[in-house]
DNA sequence: CGGGAAGTTGAAGAGCGTCAAAAGTAGTGG
DNA sequence: CCACTACTTTTGACGCTCTTCAACTTCCCG
């Protein structure tokens, strides 16, 4: 329900391995896990391998959408602006998450990397042909697309009618929810973005966010170790923070 | 790209008919105006209509989602609320726009009608089966669900980002929009719903939402004969206001 | 180390929310 | 047809949350 990111996660994410298509979104869709050797082939063939460092754009809102992304490992940004610079983040992109998912041929937002990634990239019209052989892929990007919408309403309640107290204890949730996914903690929450970052996605200012991180901390909510992790240390005084719906 | 509700909408709507599959979002993709004889009278065993006068709920959110439904006339809000009593407006449903598009087995939001409605509704479980015999089916669900995240997207870019003058303006576009496809004036725009849904919808008050109305009344940039009813007078000015992506 | 970016803290101000009341609108029944 | 009532919308005054602007501190990477 409240996943972390805008874009359809496929999957909680295993640690990378050797075959690309291990972690790919595809790879765990009967679909592509069942092809037989020919078409696996076939598909190693269509498929390139895009890896990129740190704050790296990988597309812009607004360019022609010519190829789709799995994210196969990093963590990616994607946001819109208005023309005088105003950013709204609308989602925080990890390992088996689908770039590239929208209606005409242009891309709807930008894609920048926060971590060094890698991508499984697939040109459109490749996925196209795709998926008219391989129901089961589109039957998984239909119930992906679905579960995104979900977290976007979700986010919508959180920018239109939360207080900044209650965004940044849930956006904490979102994370520490993410954690879980990833095997780790849920008390030990990574924070691979930076706090403008944050600020963009929940539809603040860096400063707020500081001060909330602030509040929460001196209220034993939570703890600050350094500016990448935070730890939970009362999660049900979270809970109450984030307002719960 | 800017379109007017978070559900997908599949055409611009016409007129009611006596056929209830006419206005349907199921009409109009080749997989089901394509059907033969046999399976088009399975399909019109398995719908059922649903009318429903104004103000009344469809379903809530957190309830078990047994049915989806296309909405084939009138208006239709769709919204998430805390405990508290706050609410957020996700988007406003036309005639061939699709509920019910979720993730798991309970709806993710409520669905009440702002008038009178007509629906076609169907059982979960069959379009399930539905979606395995029709692959056009689900790849125009995918098309909607798909340009149904970018304009949650763009919704988002306003919740976060935008001031209550831009998101206003912003709003009376994208109606006049809506107007557009209906094939009626784009100066003429109906607001079939209140201030108070327009303001849970843009994440304001009723009391903000009027003072900006009057504002852009008072400047000529729009025109307000009754509660229900908005011309527009200056569209450059207008498109100023909403403060273009 | 040292310089620049990122983050935190403080003070002042703006925009929107809140509360309250008036005006307008719609529905009902005499 | 009008009057009465209840609700929606508008308008006004005030207050609060978050933003803005600025200074300071911490972190990071050469």
């Amino acid at each position: 329900m409240s996943q972390f990111s805008v874009a359809a996660r496929s999957l909680p994410h295993s640690p990378h391995r050797t075959d690309p298509c291990e972690t790919c979104a595809v790879h765990d869709i009967a679909a592509c896990s069942s092809l037989n050797a020919d078409d696996r082939r076939r598909l190693t063939s269509i498929i390139s391998p895009l890896r990129a460092g740190p704050h790296r754009l990988i597309f812009e809102e607004g360019e022609p959408a010519d190829h789709v992304f799995t994210v196969t490992d990093g963590v990616v940004k994607i946001y819109k602006t208005l023309k005088d610079g105003r950013r709204q983040v609308t989602g925080f992109l990890f390992p088996g998450d689908f770039l590239g998912l929208l209606d005409n041929n242009v891309y709807a937002y930008s894609a920048e990397t926060l971590t060094p990634a890698h991508f499984c990239r697939l040109p459109r019209p490749a996925l196209e042909a795709l998926l008219d052989e391989l129901p089961r892929l589109r039957q998984r990007l239909l119930g992906m697309a679905s579960h995104e919408i979900a977290a976007a309403q979700e986010q919508m309640l959180l920018l239109g009618r939360k207080s900044a107290r209650e965004r940044v204890a849930s956006f904490l949730l979102m994370s520490s929810k993410a954690a879980l996914g990833d095997g780790r903690s849920a008390k030990a929450i990574a924070l691979p973005m930076s706090r403008t970052d944050i600020a963009d996605y929940l539809g603040l200012t860096t400063e707020t966010v500081s001060r909330k991180f602030t509040q929460l901390s001196s209220q034993r909510t939570i703890e600050i170790p350094d500016h990448g992790h935070v730890c939970v240390l009362n999660f049900p005084a979270l809970w109450r923070a984030a307002g719960a719906s």
